[in-house]
RNA sequence: GAAGCUAGCUAGACAGUCGCCGCCAAGCAAUUGGGGGAGGAAAGUCCGGGCUGCAUAGAGCAGGAUGACGGCUAACGGCCGUACGCCGUGAGGCGCGGAAUAGGGCCACAGAGACGAGUAUGCCGAAAGGCGGACGUGAAACGCGGUAACCUCCAUCUGCAGCAAGACCAAAUAGGCUGGCAAUAGGCGUUGCUCGCGCUGCCAGCGGGUAGGUUGCUUGAGCGCAUGAGCAAUUGUGCGCCUAGAUGAAUGACUGUUACGUGUAGCAAUGCACGACAGAACCCGGCUUAUCGGCUAGCUUCUUUU
RNA sequence: GCGGGAUUGGUGAAAUGGCAUCACGAAACUUUCCCAAAGUUUAGUCGCGGGUUCGAUUCCCGUAUCCCGCU
């Protein structure tokens, strides 16, 4: 049984730990979202969101964004390692969209992975070198 | 029946799966169970108040705001009633800025003339001049002209700031104060050197204070019903109810059944798609603006029927 | 949460309540064999809606959009 919550555990608070993540400038991107990423030490992948008033005026739309991006993570967070995530949304979307949303979602979540697991490997071979 | 006016209400419903934020109960804890979780505008921040801090003997000036009359209210630039003006066939809607004899300013064009003088014709005069002054122009023309939404005066109100207010707890680093130790030495700077001058080390304690946390934080000029007062705004009394509290910021996503509306395909049954404006941030009373629609009540005009 | 400012031809800016002005650009015409330069002419609901006034870009109120500051 996989548990799928999102406590608080999982959500970025700080404004270190934003801000160190800003500062690894390690970063993937497509049409309307931006992430930027960062191993950390709690063995837990976390989550910080980022929609700015730039983006979209209205308060419903920026709510209903930072929801769909939240519940996206929820749902995919076990296939994550232990990162700290910041989702940065570039371009405004709207609930017919959620489809398209769902899959740039997934296609970053690949490349986040696959990203990650070539540093690890990195670190293992110069451990073991 | 159609077209309107005014006032009030509403802003789909039910169920399931996976979640989020407070509260209550159980539990050492993990967690489990129960119950609650956006609005009529939560918006704009245009007014008013509570609350909190600062300032303050008392009073006033300056500055700011308001401006028919009377009332309501905690207060208001709000609301109600009345009067007046304009619009509408009407139900109704909109508006209203006190004082021009305290003083200053302005009054384009036209007009003789825009407030100080004086045009035509006329009367008195030899003349100078005096009296009186139409028509026309214009928003306003001798009359104490118009303009105060120009300054101003008058009346009334007004200390300043805002919950990121304020209160409490309190790292790291840097600096401050006090005490003790070391010491007249050494180090650094000032010119290449010397002299001279300036700065200073270690330990302990103290208080201020930043990040961060806790509190303020939701029971209130509260809501509903009944009834009394009042034309009304409003208000007295009785009974009942408890209704979000986040802080890198919860209130969501998906699925099913169904109601309503719109579009579309179809002869039809029905199928498919879509669902207004918009998201609490200390709390209230208003105002203004955005808004697909639906319901209720009262009233008006026109047409038809009896 | 609190506060300030702007909106005028396509662009950037002026203007005491009395005809909306300047520069650059655009279009048309003149000039030239052609181009450039030069000259002439044209194009504004003064963001929108009300009010005050004889008359509003200007004064007052509301509103929309944009920009900025403090915390």
């Amino acid at each position: 049984m996989v548990n799928f919550r999102f406590t608080k555990q999982a959500k970025i608070v700080k404004t270190d730990d934003f801000s160190s993540v800003f500062n690894l400038r390690k970063r993937l991107a497509n049409k309307h979202l931006v992430m930027r990423y960062r191993l950390n030490e709690v063995n837990i992948a976390r989550l910080g969101l980022i929609v700015s008033k730039k983006t979209a005026k209205s308060a419903v739309q920026r709510n209903y964004m930072r929801r769909v991006l939240r519940e996206l993570f929820r749902l995919n967070q076990h296939n994550l390692p232990a990162v700290d995530l910041l989702i940065q949304v570039q371009k405004a979307f709207e609930k017919p969209d959620f489809m398209e949303i769902k899959q740039e979602f997934e296609h970053l979540m690949q490349k986040l992975v696959i990203k990650i697991s070539t540093i690890n490997n990195v670190v293992i071979s110069s451990q073991s070198n």
